[in-house]
DNA sequence: TGTACATCAGTGAACGCGCGTTCACTGATGTAC
DNA sequence: TGTACATCAGTGAACGCGCGTTCACTGATGTAC
Protein backbone atom coordinates (compact mmCIF):
# COMPACT_ATOMS: atom_id res chain seq x y z
CA UNK A 1 0.00 0.00 0.00
CA UNK A 2 2.91 2.79 0.57
CA UNK A 3 3.68 4.00 -2.64
CA UNK A 4 7.48 2.50 -2.73
CA UNK A 5 5.96 -1.05 -2.14
CA UNK A 6 6.90 -3.06 -5.47
CA UNK A 7 10.43 -2.01 -6.28
CA UNK A 8 12.21 -5.31 -5.19
CA UNK A 9 9.71 -6.70 -7.64
CA UNK A 10 10.13 -4.11 -9.88
CA UNK A 11 13.67 -5.13 -9.91
CA UNK A 12 13.36 -8.63 -10.51
CA UNK A 13 11.39 -8.41 -13.22
CA UNK A 14 13.92 -6.13 -15.01
CA UNK A 15 16.68 -8.36 -13.87
CA UNK A 16 14.71 -11.35 -15.58
CA UNK A 17 13.58 -9.77 -18.65
CA UNK A 18 17.28 -8.94 -19.28
CA UNK A 19 18.48 -12.54 -18.56
CA UNK A 20 15.49 -13.55 -21.80
CA UNK A 21 16.84 -10.56 -23.66
CA UNK A 22 20.83 -11.55 -23.26
CA UNK A 23 19.83 -15.33 -24.21
CA UNK A 24 17.81 -14.46 -27.31
CA UNK A 25 20.76 -12.08 -28.17
CA UNK A 26 23.45 -14.81 -27.11
CA UNK A 27 21.15 -17.72 -29.58
CA UNK A 28 21.78 -15.99 -32.97
CA UNK A 29 24.74 -18.04 -33.20
CA UNK A 30 24.16 -20.96 -31.56
CA UNK A 31 21.13 -23.56 -29.88
CA UNK A 32 19.55 -22.95 -26.94
CA UNK A 33 21.51 -26.68 -25.88
CA UNK A 34 24.81 -25.12 -26.10
CA UNK A 35 23.80 -22.13 -24.35
CA UNK A 36 25.94 -21.46 -21.15
CA UNK A 37 24.45 -20.52 -17.38
CA UNK A 38 27.43 -18.23 -17.18
CA UNK A 39 27.22 -16.60 -20.65
CA UNK A 40 24.12 -15.24 -20.16
CA UNK A 41 24.52 -13.69 -16.83
CA UNK A 42 27.71 -12.26 -17.97
CA UNK A 43 26.05 -11.21 -20.83
CA UNK A 44 23.49 -9.33 -18.40
CA UNK A 45 26.04 -8.47 -15.49
CA UNK A 46 24.73 -10.01 -12.73
CA UNK A 47 27.05 -13.16 -10.65
CA UNK A 48 26.39 -16.39 -12.23
CA UNK A 49 24.34 -17.76 -9.00
CA UNK A 50 21.95 -14.89 -9.39
CA UNK A 51 20.62 -16.54 -12.64
CA UNK A 52 18.94 -19.60 -9.81
CA UNK A 53 17.12 -16.53 -8.90
CA UNK A 54 15.21 -16.51 -11.85
CA UNK A 55 15.41 -19.88 -13.10
CA UNK A 56 16.44 -23.26 -12.29
CA UNK A 57 17.95 -23.87 -15.49
CA UNK A 58 19.01 -22.55 -19.02
CA UNK A 59 16.25 -25.28 -20.21
CA UNK A 60 13.73 -23.47 -17.73
CA UNK A 61 14.76 -20.51 -19.35
CA UNK A 62 14.34 -21.96 -22.83
CA UNK A 63 10.69 -22.81 -21.94
CA UNK A 64 10.20 -19.24 -20.93
CA UNK A 65 11.37 -17.71 -23.78
CA UNK A 66 9.18 -20.08 -25.73
CA UNK A 67 6.14 -18.16 -24.54
CA UNK A 68 7.69 -14.63 -25.52
CA UNK A 69 8.38 -15.95 -28.93
CA UNK A 70 5.17 -17.61 -29.83
CA UNK A 71 3.42 -14.89 -27.95
CA UNK A 72 4.41 -12.34 -30.08
CA UNK A 73 4.10 -14.33 -33.37
CA UNK A 74 0.03 -15.85 -32.27
CA UNK A 75 -1.32 -12.73 -33.15
CA UNK A 76 0.41 -12.52 -36.88
CA UNK A 77 -1.13 -16.08 -37.45
CA UNK A 78 -4.88 -15.44 -36.52
CA UNK A 79 -4.50 -12.66 -38.38
CA UNK A 80 -2.58 -13.70 -41.53
CA UNK A 81 -5.77 -16.45 -41.94
CA UNK A 82 -9.15 -14.37 -40.75
CA UNK A 83 -7.94 -11.28 -42.95
CA UNK A 84 -10.83 -10.22 -44.99
CA UNK A 85 -10.89 -9.11 -48.46
CA UNK A 86 -10.07 -10.26 -52.28
CA UNK A 87 -7.58 -13.41 -52.63
CA UNK A 88 -4.27 -11.39 -53.97
CA UNK A 89 -5.19 -8.61 -51.35
CA UNK A 90 -5.73 -11.43 -48.87
CA UNK A 91 -1.62 -13.02 -49.79
CA UNK A 92 -0.47 -9.80 -49.97
CA UNK A 93 -1.47 -8.64 -46.76
CA UNK A 94 -0.28 -11.91 -44.96
CA UNK A 95 3.20 -11.50 -46.54
CA UNK A 96 3.65 -7.89 -45.23
CA UNK A 97 2.42 -9.12 -42.02
CA UNK A 98 4.92 -11.36 -41.63
CA UNK A 99 7.57 -9.66 -42.76
CA UNK A 100 7.05 -6.98 -40.28
CA UNK A 101 6.77 -8.99 -37.87
CA UNK A 102 10.41 -10.88 -38.66
CA UNK A 103 12.28 -7.16 -38.99
CA UNK A 104 10.36 -6.37 -35.86
CA UNK A 105 11.17 -10.15 -33.95
CA UNK A 106 13.64 -11.59 -35.78
CA UNK A 107 15.37 -13.28 -32.71
CA UNK A 108 12.02 -14.82 -31.91
CA UNK A 109 11.41 -16.24 -35.66
CA UNK A 110 14.96 -17.68 -35.15
CA UNK A 111 14.74 -18.80 -31.76
CA UNK A 112 11.42 -20.93 -33.01
CA UNK A 113 12.56 -21.93 -36.18
CA UNK A 114 15.72 -23.22 -34.29
CA UNK A 115 14.00 -24.96 -31.07
CA UNK A 116 11.08 -26.30 -32.55
CA UNK A 117 12.85 -29.04 -33.97
CA UNK A 118 16.50 -28.37 -31.33
CA UNK A 119 18.28 -30.51 -29.07
CA UNK A 120 16.03 -29.46 -25.84
CA UNK A 121 13.25 -31.72 -25.21
CA UNK A 122 11.36 -29.04 -23.08
CA UNK A 123 11.17 -26.51 -25.15
CA UNK A 124 10.82 -28.64 -28.62
CA UNK A 125 7.53 -29.87 -26.43
CA UNK A 126 6.49 -26.13 -25.32
CA UNK A 127 6.23 -24.93 -29.05
CA UNK A 128 4.71 -28.01 -30.41
CA UNK A 129 1.53 -27.59 -27.70
CA UNK A 130 1.59 -23.33 -27.88
CA UNK A 131 1.22 -24.40 -31.89
CA UNK A 132 -1.02 -26.88 -31.67
CA UNK A 133 -3.34 -24.33 -30.16
CA UNK A 134 -2.44 -21.84 -32.60
CA UNK A 135 -3.61 -24.38 -35.02
CA UNK A 136 -6.79 -24.96 -33.72
CA UNK A 137 -7.43 -21.78 -33.36
CA UNK A 138 -6.82 -20.77 -36.80
CA UNK A 139 -9.06 -24.18 -38.16
CA UNK A 140 -11.95 -22.64 -35.61
CA UNK A 141 -11.12 -19.03 -37.45
CA UNK A 142 -11.83 -20.74 -40.75
CA UNK A 143 -14.67 -22.72 -40.03
CA UNK A 144 -16.27 -19.39 -40.03
CA UNK A 145 -15.26 -18.32 -43.57
CA UNK A 146 -18.40 -18.32 -45.85
CA UNK A 147 -15.59 -20.22 -48.25
CA UNK A 148 -15.14 -23.19 -45.73
CA UNK A 149 -18.92 -24.14 -45.97
CA UNK A 150 -19.32 -27.89 -46.03
CA UNK A 151 -15.75 -28.63 -45.08
CA UNK A 152 -14.75 -31.76 -42.29
CA UNK A 153 -13.26 -31.04 -39.20
CA UNK A 154 -10.39 -32.98 -40.40
CA UNK A 155 -10.33 -30.80 -43.37
CA UNK A 156 -10.15 -27.50 -41.98
CA UNK A 157 -7.50 -28.70 -39.19
CA UNK A 158 -5.40 -29.76 -42.66
CA UNK A 159 -5.53 -26.94 -43.75
CA UNK A 160 -5.05 -24.39 -40.83
CA UNK A 161 -1.79 -27.05 -40.10
CA UNK A 162 -0.74 -25.82 -43.68
CA UNK A 163 -1.05 -22.69 -43.48
CA UNK A 164 0.81 -22.42 -39.62
CA UNK A 165 3.68 -24.42 -41.22
CA UNK A 166 3.84 -22.45 -44.51
CA UNK A 167 3.70 -19.07 -42.23
CA UNK A 168 6.88 -20.98 -40.20
CA UNK A 169 8.34 -21.80 -43.80
CA UNK A 170 7.94 -17.64 -45.15
CA UNK A 171 9.03 -16.08 -41.97
CA UNK A 172 12.36 -18.51 -41.97
CA UNK A 173 13.17 -17.68 -45.04
CA UNK A 174 12.46 -13.92 -45.29
CA UNK A 175 15.16 -13.93 -41.87
CA UNK A 176 17.69 -15.59 -43.82
CA UNK A 177 17.35 -13.33 -46.67
CA UNK A 178 17.05 -10.33 -44.48
CA UNK A 179 20.21 -7.92 -45.54
CA UNK A 180 19.65 -8.50 -49.02
CA UNK A 181 16.29 -6.57 -50.37
CA UNK A 182 16.52 -8.88 -53.77
CA UNK A 183 16.93 -12.37 -51.56
CA UNK A 184 13.77 -10.93 -49.64
CA UNK A 185 11.73 -10.17 -52.94
CA UNK A 186 12.50 -13.86 -54.11
CA UNK A 187 11.30 -15.12 -50.94
CA UNK A 188 8.41 -13.12 -50.70
CA UNK A 189 7.52 -14.01 -54.66
CA UNK A 190 7.56 -17.71 -54.16
CA UNK A 191 5.81 -17.45 -50.72
CA UNK A 192 3.25 -15.66 -52.85
CA UNK A 193 3.26 -18.17 -55.34
CA UNK A 194 2.49 -21.24 -52.97
CA UNK A 195 0.28 -19.13 -50.71
CA UNK A 196 -1.94 -18.96 -54.17
CA UNK A 197 -1.90 -22.68 -55.24
CA UNK A 198 -2.99 -23.58 -51.71
CA UNK A 199 -5.78 -21.10 -52.52
CA UNK A 200 -6.74 -22.60 -55.30
CA UNK A 201 -6.44 -25.85 -53.61
CA UNK A 202 -8.95 -24.89 -51.24
CA UNK A 203 -10.84 -22.99 -53.63
CA UNK A 204 -11.62 -26.63 -55.80
CA UNK A 205 -11.16 -28.72 -52.50
CA UNK A 206 -15.25 -29.68 -52.37
CA UNK A 207 -15.29 -30.12 -56.08
CA UNK A 208 -12.46 -32.61 -56.36
CA UNK A 209 -12.90 -34.79 -53.27
CA UNK A 210 -17.18 -35.13 -52.75
CA UNK A 211 -16.65 -37.93 -55.17
CA UNK A 212 -14.14 -39.70 -54.09
CA UNK A 213 -15.85 -41.47 -50.97
CA UNK A 214 -12.15 -41.39 -49.03
CA UNK A 215 -12.61 -42.45 -45.36
CA UNK B 1 49.40 -53.94 -56.23
CA UNK B 2 49.67 -56.60 -53.49
CA UNK B 3 47.16 -58.28 -52.11
CA UNK B 4 47.32 -56.59 -48.76
CA UNK B 5 47.70 -53.41 -49.93
CA UNK B 6 44.69 -51.16 -48.57
CA UNK B 7 44.47 -52.18 -45.16
CA UNK B 8 45.76 -49.20 -43.49
CA UNK B 9 42.87 -47.11 -45.74
CA UNK B 10 39.92 -49.86 -45.09
CA UNK B 11 41.14 -49.27 -41.25
CA UNK B 12 41.05 -45.42 -41.54
CA UNK B 13 37.51 -45.61 -43.57
CA UNK B 14 36.31 -48.22 -40.77
CA UNK B 15 37.00 -45.45 -38.08
CA UNK B 16 35.45 -42.40 -39.98
CA UNK B 17 32.44 -44.39 -40.32
CA UNK B 18 32.08 -45.31 -36.79
CA UNK B 19 32.84 -41.58 -35.82
CA UNK B 20 30.05 -40.74 -38.35
CA UNK B 21 27.55 -43.25 -36.78
CA UNK B 22 28.71 -42.76 -33.11
CA UNK B 23 27.63 -38.46 -33.07
CA UNK B 24 24.74 -39.45 -35.10
CA UNK B 25 23.37 -41.61 -32.44
CA UNK B 26 24.48 -39.07 -29.80
CA UNK B 27 22.61 -36.48 -31.51
CA UNK B 28 19.47 -37.85 -30.75
CA UNK B 29 19.06 -36.08 -27.40
CA UNK B 30 21.25 -33.49 -28.58
CA UNK B 31 22.37 -30.59 -31.03
CA UNK B 32 25.34 -30.59 -33.20
CA UNK B 33 26.67 -27.39 -31.33
CA UNK B 34 26.77 -29.14 -28.04
CA UNK B 35 28.71 -32.16 -29.18
CA UNK B 36 31.53 -32.61 -27.53
CA UNK B 37 34.66 -34.25 -29.69
CA UNK B 38 35.69 -36.13 -26.70
CA UNK B 39 31.83 -37.43 -26.33
CA UNK B 40 32.11 -38.76 -29.97
CA UNK B 41 35.59 -40.49 -29.39
CA UNK B 42 34.83 -42.53 -26.10
CA UNK B 43 31.89 -43.94 -27.73
CA UNK B 44 33.49 -45.19 -30.09
CA UNK B 45 36.39 -46.49 -28.18
CA UNK B 46 38.97 -44.38 -29.69
CA UNK B 47 41.24 -41.41 -28.30
CA UNK B 48 39.98 -38.38 -28.22
CA UNK B 49 42.91 -36.86 -30.27
CA UNK B 50 42.32 -39.54 -32.99
CA UNK B 51 39.79 -37.59 -34.03
CA UNK B 52 41.76 -35.09 -35.83
CA UNK B 53 42.86 -37.94 -38.58
CA UNK B 54 39.56 -37.97 -39.90
CA UNK B 55 37.79 -34.48 -39.10
CA UNK B 56 39.55 -31.14 -38.28
CA UNK B 57 36.48 -30.20 -35.96
CA UNK B 58 33.29 -31.50 -34.95
CA UNK B 59 31.43 -28.88 -36.99
CA UNK B 60 33.32 -30.60 -39.98
CA UNK B 61 31.69 -33.97 -39.42
CA UNK B 62 28.43 -32.36 -39.48
CA UNK B 63 29.06 -31.23 -42.63
CA UNK B 64 30.32 -35.02 -43.77
CA UNK B 65 26.95 -35.71 -41.77
CA UNK B 66 24.93 -33.76 -44.14
CA UNK B 67 26.36 -35.55 -46.61
CA UNK B 68 25.28 -38.88 -45.48
CA UNK B 69 21.86 -37.69 -44.45
CA UNK B 70 20.72 -36.13 -47.68
CA UNK B 71 22.33 -38.71 -49.84
CA UNK B 72 20.25 -40.97 -48.70
CA UNK B 73 17.48 -38.85 -48.63
CA UNK B 74 17.54 -37.64 -52.16
CA UNK B 75 16.11 -40.30 -53.73
CA UNK B 76 13.27 -40.79 -51.79
CA UNK B 77 12.80 -36.99 -52.82
CA UNK B 78 13.09 -37.95 -56.29
CA UNK B 79 10.61 -41.04 -56.37
CA UNK B 80 7.89 -39.22 -54.06
CA UNK B 81 7.59 -36.71 -56.91
CA UNK B 82 8.14 -38.31 -59.91
CA UNK B 83 6.29 -41.51 -59.59
CA UNK B 84 3.61 -42.63 -62.19
CA UNK B 85 -0.22 -43.27 -61.72
CA UNK B 86 -3.63 -42.01 -60.70
CA UNK B 87 -3.07 -39.15 -57.71
CA UNK B 88 -4.80 -41.23 -55.04
CA UNK B 89 -2.20 -44.32 -55.51
CA UNK B 90 1.04 -41.63 -55.98
CA UNK B 91 -0.19 -39.90 -53.07
CA UNK B 92 -0.04 -43.28 -51.24
CA UNK B 93 3.09 -44.43 -52.38
CA UNK B 94 4.51 -41.38 -51.59
CA UNK B 95 3.77 -41.53 -47.74
CA UNK B 96 4.52 -44.75 -47.74
CA UNK B 97 8.04 -44.14 -49.44
CA UNK B 98 8.51 -41.34 -46.65
CA UNK B 99 7.29 -43.69 -43.63
CA UNK B 100 9.90 -46.52 -45.11
CA UNK B 101 12.79 -44.11 -45.02
CA UNK B 102 11.84 -42.61 -41.44
CA UNK B 103 11.90 -46.72 -40.18
CA UNK B 104 15.25 -46.60 -42.12
CA UNK B 105 17.41 -44.08 -41.41
CA UNK B 106 15.71 -42.09 -38.12
CA UNK B 107 18.67 -40.75 -37.05
CA UNK B 108 19.21 -39.15 -40.41
CA UNK B 109 15.68 -37.15 -40.49
CA UNK B 110 16.16 -36.17 -36.93
CA UNK B 111 19.69 -35.00 -38.11
CA UNK B 112 18.41 -32.52 -40.89
CA UNK B 113 15.32 -31.59 -39.49
CA UNK B 114 17.35 -30.41 -36.49
CA UNK B 115 20.24 -28.81 -38.06
CA UNK B 116 18.60 -27.63 -40.72
CA UNK B 117 17.72 -23.96 -38.75
CA UNK B 118 20.46 -25.20 -36.15
CA UNK B 119 23.25 -23.59 -34.50
CA UNK B 120 26.26 -24.34 -36.57
CA UNK B 121 26.26 -22.57 -39.86
CA UNK B 122 28.54 -24.61 -42.12
CA UNK B 123 25.96 -27.18 -41.17
CA UNK B 124 23.05 -25.10 -41.95
CA UNK B 125 24.38 -23.95 -45.93
CA UNK B 126 25.57 -27.28 -46.43
CA UNK B 127 21.92 -28.16 -46.22
CA UNK B 128 20.33 -25.70 -47.95
CA UNK B 129 22.50 -26.03 -50.85
CA UNK B 130 21.93 -29.74 -51.16
CA UNK B 131 18.26 -28.99 -50.29
CA UNK B 132 18.53 -26.56 -53.66
CA UNK B 133 19.76 -29.32 -55.29
CA UNK B 134 17.01 -31.55 -55.03
CA UNK B 135 14.42 -28.79 -55.55
CA UNK B 136 15.91 -27.58 -58.40
CA UNK B 137 15.84 -31.59 -59.76
CA UNK B 138 12.57 -32.13 -58.44
CA UNK B 139 11.67 -28.99 -60.76
CA UNK B 140 13.01 -30.76 -63.64
CA UNK B 141 11.40 -33.72 -63.23
CA UNK B 142 7.96 -31.96 -62.75
CA UNK B 143 8.42 -29.92 -65.87
CA UNK B 144 8.40 -33.20 -67.90
CA UNK B 145 5.13 -33.97 -66.40
CA UNK B 146 2.35 -33.95 -68.43
CA UNK B 147 0.33 -32.12 -66.31
CA UNK B 148 2.59 -29.14 -65.95
CA UNK B 149 2.38 -28.12 -69.44
CA UNK B 150 2.23 -24.18 -69.92
CA UNK B 151 3.73 -23.80 -66.41
CA UNK B 152 6.24 -20.92 -65.86
CA UNK B 153 9.93 -22.19 -64.65
CA UNK B 154 9.09 -19.90 -61.61
CA UNK B 155 5.78 -21.74 -61.17
CA UNK B 156 7.50 -24.82 -61.27
CA UNK B 157 10.20 -24.49 -58.55
CA UNK B 158 7.88 -22.95 -56.41
CA UNK B 159 5.90 -26.15 -56.78
CA UNK B 160 9.06 -27.90 -56.33
CA UNK B 161 9.93 -25.94 -53.15
CA UNK B 162 6.16 -27.23 -51.50
CA UNK B 163 6.84 -30.38 -52.09
CA UNK B 164 10.05 -30.40 -51.09
CA UNK B 165 9.16 -28.75 -47.37
CA UNK B 166 6.33 -30.60 -47.31
CA UNK B 167 8.09 -33.85 -47.51
CA UNK B 168 10.65 -32.72 -44.73
CA UNK B 169 7.33 -31.84 -42.86
CA UNK B 170 5.79 -35.00 -43.00
CA UNK B 171 9.33 -37.19 -42.31
CA UNK B 172 9.69 -35.07 -39.10
CA UNK B 173 5.74 -35.70 -38.01
CA UNK B 174 6.29 -39.21 -38.77
CA UNK B 175 9.77 -39.62 -37.16
CA UNK B 176 7.47 -37.84 -33.76
CA UNK B 177 4.87 -39.83 -34.40
CA UNK B 178 7.02 -43.41 -34.40
CA UNK B 179 6.50 -45.43 -31.26
CA UNK B 180 2.60 -44.84 -31.30
CA UNK B 181 0.73 -46.91 -34.39
CA UNK B 182 -2.49 -44.50 -33.58
CA UNK B 183 0.23 -41.17 -34.17
CA UNK B 184 1.63 -42.29 -37.12
CA UNK B 185 -1.81 -42.98 -38.53
CA UNK B 186 -2.90 -39.56 -37.95
CA UNK B 187 0.24 -38.00 -39.33
CA UNK B 188 -0.25 -40.07 -42.74
CA UNK B 189 -3.76 -38.98 -42.90
CA UNK B 190 -3.11 -35.64 -42.67
CA UNK B 191 -0.27 -35.76 -44.69
CA UNK B 192 -2.62 -36.99 -47.28
CA UNK B 193 -4.99 -34.59 -46.93
CA UNK B 194 -2.36 -31.74 -47.73
CA UNK B 195 -0.97 -33.37 -50.59
CA UNK B 196 -4.24 -34.06 -51.97
CA UNK B 197 -4.93 -30.39 -51.50
CA UNK B 198 -1.63 -29.24 -53.17
CA UNK B 199 -2.76 -31.70 -56.15
CA UNK B 200 -6.11 -29.62 -56.57
CA UNK B 201 -4.21 -26.42 -56.28
CA UNK B 202 -2.29 -28.14 -59.20
CA UNK B 203 -4.93 -29.03 -61.11
CA UNK B 204 -6.47 -26.13 -61.63
CA UNK B 205 -3.73 -23.47 -61.34
CA UNK B 206 -3.60 -22.38 -64.71
CA UNK B 207 -7.27 -22.30 -65.03
CA UNK B 208 -6.94 -19.65 -61.83
CA UNK B 209 -3.94 -17.36 -62.78
CA UNK B 210 -4.23 -17.38 -66.89
CA UNK B 211 -6.66 -14.65 -66.49
CA UNK B 212 -4.92 -12.46 -63.64
CA UNK B 213 -1.66 -10.76 -65.47
CA UNK B 214 0.36 -11.32 -62.26
CA UNK B 215 4.10 -10.28 -63.44
C1' DT C 1 61.37 -63.68 -50.86
C1' DG C 2 63.86 -60.70 -47.57
C1' DT C 3 65.50 -56.40 -45.80
C1' DA C 4 65.66 -51.52 -44.64
C1' DC C 5 63.25 -47.41 -44.44
C1' DA C 6 58.91 -44.32 -44.71
C1' DT C 7 54.28 -43.48 -43.60
C1' DC C 8 50.68 -42.48 -40.62
C1' DA C 9 46.35 -44.01 -37.61
C1' DG C 10 46.00 -44.17 -33.09
C1' DT C 11 48.15 -43.26 -28.09
C1' DG C 12 48.57 -41.06 -23.59
C1' DA C 13 50.26 -37.39 -20.73
C1' DA C 14 49.72 -32.73 -20.04
C1' DC C 15 47.93 -27.92 -20.35
C1' DG C 16 44.95 -24.15 -19.26
C1' DC C 17 40.13 -22.96 -19.16
C1' DG C 18 35.30 -22.29 -18.42
C1' DC C 19 31.61 -24.80 -16.80
C1' DG C 20 27.39 -25.66 -13.23
C1' DT C 21 26.52 -25.74 -8.55
C1' DT C 22 27.14 -25.12 -3.23
C1' DC C 23 27.38 -22.06 0.39
C1' DA C 24 27.43 -18.46 3.75
C1' DC C 25 27.11 -13.58 3.08
C1' DT C 26 25.30 -8.58 2.43
C1' DG C 27 22.47 -4.85 2.26
C1' DA C 28 18.44 -2.70 0.20
C1' DT C 29 13.49 -3.30 0.41
C1' DG C 30 9.37 -4.58 2.87
C1' DT C 31 6.44 -5.10 7.10
C1' DA C 32 4.60 -4.79 11.85
C1' DC C 33 3.88 -2.01 15.52
C1' DT D 1 6.89 9.24 11.65
C1' DG D 2 10.33 6.08 13.74
C1' DT D 3 12.13 1.66 15.10
C1' DA D 4 13.15 -3.26 15.03
C1' DC D 5 12.97 -7.29 12.56
C1' DA D 6 12.14 -10.23 8.19
C1' DT D 7 12.73 -11.03 3.44
C1' DC D 8 15.30 -12.05 -0.48
C1' DA D 9 17.90 -10.49 -5.06
C1' DG D 10 22.34 -10.46 -5.87
C1' DT D 11 27.51 -11.55 -4.25
C1' DG D 12 31.95 -13.90 -4.37
C1' DA D 13 34.85 -17.69 -3.09
C1' DA D 14 35.35 -22.35 -3.77
C1' DC D 15 34.72 -27.09 -5.67
C1' DG D 16 35.38 -30.83 -8.83
C1' DC D 17 34.94 -31.87 -13.67
C1' DG D 18 35.18 -32.42 -18.58
C1' DC D 19 36.48 -29.84 -22.34
C1' DG D 20 39.61 -28.97 -26.88
C1' DT D 21 44.17 -28.97 -28.24
C1' DT D 22 49.51 -29.73 -28.18
C1' DC D 23 53.04 -32.89 -28.41
C1' DA D 24 56.30 -36.56 -28.79
C1' DC D 25 55.48 -41.40 -29.20
C1' DT D 26 54.50 -46.34 -31.08
C1' DG D 27 53.97 -49.97 -33.99
C1' DA D 28 51.44 -51.92 -37.83
C1' DT D 29 51.17 -51.16 -42.73
C1' DG D 30 53.20 -49.80 -47.08
C1' DT D 31 57.12 -49.28 -50.41
C1' DA D 32 61.67 -49.65 -52.74
C1' DC D 33 65.17 -52.48 -53.94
Amino acid sequence: MSPTTGIRQAQKRKTRQALLDAALGLLEGQSLSSLGLREVTRAVGIAPTAFYRHFRSVEDLGVALVEEALGSLHPVIRTTVSSSGDGEERIARAIGLIAGHVDAYPAHVRFIARERHGGVRPVREAIRERLARSTAEVAQALAGDAESAGWSAEDLLMLAQLHVDQMLITASLLLEASGSPEARERASEVAARQLRLIQVGRRHWLDETAAAGGR
